[in-house]
DNA sequence: AAACTGACTAATA
DNA sequence: CTATTAGCCAGTT
């Protein structure tokens, strides 16, 4: 009987990661380390930042709605990704500063 | 297997 | 306010 399957685990720290961030309500922001910490232990900000950049193309997660503490969006590689970012978040609704910078206490998500 | 890199944060100076 | 250092852990080379 039996035979436990899967011989592996599952539990991808990206899935966690995921899962919270598309808990982020429509125009509202959060940081990499409040995602992380919701998402529970082990999981740090930087993890958050690798499990979205792997992610690519997903339409189900809203990693545009992810910046960095300073309330910036971080630069990412190449392209204008990170400006294609600030484009989106201006479309949901999230205002900038001149510096670029979100002002947490009206958009950052209070979860 | 060791070394390097990376969408980060916090603490210090 | 900026600059620097350290901690963090997975994925790649």
């Amino acid at each position: 009987m039996s035979a436990k399957i899967q011989p592996k685990q599952q539990p991808n720290y990206r899935e966690r990661v995921y899962a919270v961030v598309r808990k982020i309500p429509y125009g509202k922001v959060a940081t990499y380390g409040q995602v992380a910490r919701m998402a529970g232990a082990g999981i740090t900000a930087r993890m958050v930042g690798y499990a979205l950049a792997a992610l690519s193309d997903e339409k189900d997660v809203p990693w545009q709605r992810v910046i960095n503490h300073q309330g910036k969006i971080s630069p990412h590689g190449y392209g204008f990704g990170s400006a294609m970012q600030e484009t989106i978040l201006r479309e949901e609704g999230v205002q900038f500063s001149p510096e670029g910078v979100i002002d947490f206490n009206q958009f950052g998500w209070q979860g």
